[in-house]
Parts: C-alpha cells; sequence; structure tokens
DNA sequence: TAGGCCATCTGGTCCT
DNA sequence: AGGACCAGATGGCCTA
C-alpha cells in the first residue's frame, strides 16, 4: 500500500469520524424562510389530495393555488391539459431519474467503506467536496 | 414515535 | 408554445 493509498483511508476515517453536521457554518445551517407563503398552512389543513398515490390529483382546479404567492409580478396563466400534466410528470420522473443515475455515479467515484449503508444524496455532495479538497491539497503538497 | 430520506405531483419561471 | 428546471407539499419507508 503507497502512502496516498494510507492517507485515503485515513481522509475516509476522518470524514466517519468527523460527521458532516460539524462541518456546517453557521451559514449553512441558517433555514430559508419565504418571506411571505404564510399561507401554505391552509394547504396543509385543507389538503386536498386523495390517500392513494395513484390518486393523488388535485380535486379542485389543476391551476387553482399558487406556490410562489405574493409574487407582484405579471403572470402568464399557462392553462395545461389533464394530459399535458400526465406528461409533464412523466419528463419530471425522467428527469429524477438521471439525477439519480448522476448521485450514484458519484457516489461510487467518492471513497467509503464497503460495509457502510449508502450515502444519502446529502452526503453524497458534502463528501465529494471534503474529497475534492482533499485531492486539491494533495497536488499542491506533492 | 419522531425524524431523515426519498419519490412523486404540482405550478411557477426560465429558456429555446 | 412547450420543455427544462426548480422548489414546495405530501406520503411512505426506515431507523434510532
Amino acid at each position: 500500500m503507497d502512502v496516498h493509498e494510507s492517507m485515503l483511508i485515513n481522509f475516509v476515517n476522518d470524514m466517519n469520524l468527523i460527521g458532516f453536521s460539524q462541518k456546517l457554518g453557521p451559514e449553512e445551517e441558517q433555514v430559508f424562510i419565504a418571506p411571505c407563503c404564510t399561507n401554505n398552512q391552509t394547504r396543509i389543513n385543507g389538503s386536498s389530495w386523495s390517500r392513494a398515490p395513484q390518486d393523488r390529483v388535485r380535486l379542485d382546479h389543476p391551476m387553482s393555488g399558487s406556490s410562489r404567492c405574493c409574487s407582484s409580478r405579471s403572470k402568464r396563466r399557462r392553462i395545461i391539459t389533464g394530459v399535458q400534466r400526465q406528461a409533464a410528470n412523466v419528463r419530471e420522473r425522467k428527469r429524477m431519474f438521471s439525477l439519480n443515475e448522476a448521485f450514484d455515479e458519484l457516489r461510487r467515484k467518492v471513497p467509503t467503506f464497503a460495509y457502510e449503508k449508502r450515502l444519502s444524496r446529502i452526503e453524497t455532495l458534502r463528501l465529494a467536496i471534503v474529497y475534492i479538497s482533499f485531492m486539491m491539497d494533495l497536488l499542491e503538497n506533492t
């Protein structure tokens, strides 16, 4: 085993011992709260979703209710049909699928131990950031 | 049982 | 006009 390999193992060990939360500064721990979206509560309490996932269709008009409330911009409303909505859902699923594929690829690139549980997406990103920094330091010092 | 993570749906906005 | 992207909401699953 060469020096770099042992350094890498130490690095992974350190990552596991340190944990990600301690690496967060106050900035990262701040929770962003949208300034004007207080009416979300209405939507939670007065939820119009059906229970079964396949029945998750809004019972009211598809374009009623706005998640981006209080915007002073003029809104050009886009009326979409049920077919278009379904097509958009399919596209979104595909998009999320390719995003997850990219995350899986990134998981394979960052060093972890085989017995460790699968990294979550946020853990993968944070580990990748630290790993890249580690490698850059390594390059500068060799 | 609470909290974390994730998949999915959805509507708004951006871009071509 | 329509697809891509984004963020909020919601529910299911899993683990401590």
